[in-house]
DNA sequence: GCAGAACCGTAACGTACGGTACGGCATGTG
DNA sequence: CACATGCCGTACCGTACGTTACGGTTCTGC
C-alpha cells in the first residue's frame, strides 16, 4: 500500500543513506533476479529489515523505488540541432542507436526488464509501466525532436513521427532484446554495436531519407 | 530432476488426459501468470496433485511440459516455392509477418514469453531456451530457404540471410513485442496487423530488393 | 549530558505453497 | 471374484519468506 514511504514521485527526497540501500538492492536484483529476499537486501545494505519497511512500505515498495531510482541516474544529454546537416544527423542517430544498444544490452536492464516483465501479468504494481516510460517511450520524446529538425530541414521525409520512430526502434534493436531477456546469450562487444548502430542508421536514411523519393 | 516422468524430447508420448491437463495448466498459465500453484493446477484439470508430480516430476516440469505442449501446438504449413515471382514473394513475406504478429500479440504467447523470462535469470530450467527455439529461431529456419530462394531469382540482394532475417524480424515487430510484455495495451486488429505486415514488407523489399541496387 | 528519535541486528510469527502420504473408487486382469 | 493398478480428493508436513516486534546502539537537538 506504501501509506507511508518515500515519495516515489519525484525522487530528489531520497536521502543519501536511501541511495544507498536501492543501489545495494539494485546490485543484488542484477545477482539474484526476482527471487531476492528481503533479509537479503537488508543484510547486502547493512540496514535492518525494519528500516526497509519503514521507507518502502512493502516488497513491491521497494522494488518500484529500485527501478524508479535506476531510471533516475540515466539523464541523458539532449543533442543540440542548431547545426543540421545530413553528417550531423547520421551521427545523431548513430548515437541514438548506439547508447539504446548498449542499454539494452548492459545487465541491469535485463534484470529490470525481466522483474518488470515478470510482474506485468498480476498488476500488483506498475513496474512495467515504469520501465517502458523510462525505456522504450523515453527514446522516443528524445529522438523525435531529431526527426522532426531533419524533416524540417529537408532531410527526412515521412508522414508520422510516431511510425518513423517505430520503424528505427525495430530496425536498431530487431530481436536483440527478447533474446536477452530469454536468457540468449548474444554477443555484443563494442565495435558489433557501433556496425549495428550504422547499419541502422544507414537502413533508416534508405528509408525514409528524402533524396531517396524520386 | 524429473527423473522420472513424460518424455519431454517428443511429445508424441502423451496421453490424451495428459494433453489435457496441459491445456488447462496452459490455460490457468494464460490466466494467472508465473504465481499458478499446483493446487490450482490440479483443481482445475480434475486431477490430483500426485498425478501432477509422477507425471512431470516437478513444478519445473509441468511448466516445461507445458511451454513444449504449447510449441508442439504450433506446426505451420511450409510455403511452396516452385511459382517465385516479386508477387509471390511479397505474399509470403507479408504472409510471414502477418503470422508472426498475430503469433507474438497472442494471449498465450504473451503469458509464455512472460514467464519464460521471468525464469530466464535463475538458471533452473529452461523455457527462454525452448520459447526461443519455437519463436524466433523457428521462423528464422522457416523464413531464411524463402529469402533463399529469392535471392536465387534475382528479387533479392543481401550478403548473409542471418542479417537479412534479423531485419526483417526486427521491420515487422518494431516495439511489439515488449510493450506486450511490459503490459502495454497495443491495440492489434486484424486490420492494422494487415497494414503493418504490407508495410514491414515494403520497406524490407526497399531495403533488400534486387532491383533497389544501382 | 540527556531525552528522544532513528536505526541495526535478530528473533519470532503467520502463511502460502511445493511436495508427500493415504484412503477410497474405478477399471482392467487372472 | 480376488487382486493389482491407476487415479482422484484431501489431509498433512516442512520450509521459505514476507512482515512484525523488540532489545541494544548511535545520532541529534536542547
Amino acid at each position: 500500500m506504501l501509506q507511508a514511504g518515500v515519495d516515489i514521485e519525484n525522487n530528489e527526497a531520497l536521502t543519501e543513506r536511501q541511495q544507498a540501500v536501492l543501489d545495494a538492492a539494485l546490485r543484488l536484483l542484477v545477482e539474484e533476479g526476482d527471487n531476492l529476499t528481503m533479509t537479503a537486501v537488508a543484510r547486502r545494505a547493512s540496514c535492518s529489515k525494519e528500516t526497509l519497511y519503514k521507507w518502502f512500505g512493502d516488497r513491491d515498495g521497494l522494488l518500484t523505488a529500485t527501478v524508479q531510482w535506476q531510471a533516475s541516474k540515466v539523464r541523458v544529454a539532449p543533442v543540440d540541432r542548431d547545426t543540421l546537416d545530413l553528417g550531423s544527423l547520421t551521427a545523431s542517430l548513430e548515437r541514438f542507436a548506439s547508447d539504446w544498444l548498449k542499454v539494452i544490452s548492459s545487465d541491469t536492464s535485463v534484470a529490470l526488464n525481466r522483474v518488470a516483465v515478470g510482474h506485468a501479468g498480476s498488476g500488483k504494481d506498475d513496474l512495467g509501466a515504469v520501465v517502458l516510460q523510462n525505456g522504450r517511450f523515453a527514446l522516443a520524446r528524445r529522438l523525435k525532436p531529431v526527426l522532426e529538425a531533419g524533416r524540417q530541414a529537408g532531410l527526412l521525409d515521412f508522414e508520422d513521427a510516431e511510425t518513423a520512430f517505430r520503424t528505427f526502434f525495430g530496425l536498431v534493436g530487431r530481436d536483440v532484446q527478447i533474446r536477452l531477456l530469454l536468457g540468449d546469450r548474444v554477443e555484443l562487444t563494442g565495435a558489433t554495436i557501433g556496425g549495428d548502430a550504422a547499419r541502422a542508421t544507414q537502413q533508416f536514411l534508405a528509408l525514409f531519407g528524402a533524396n531517396n523519393r524520386p
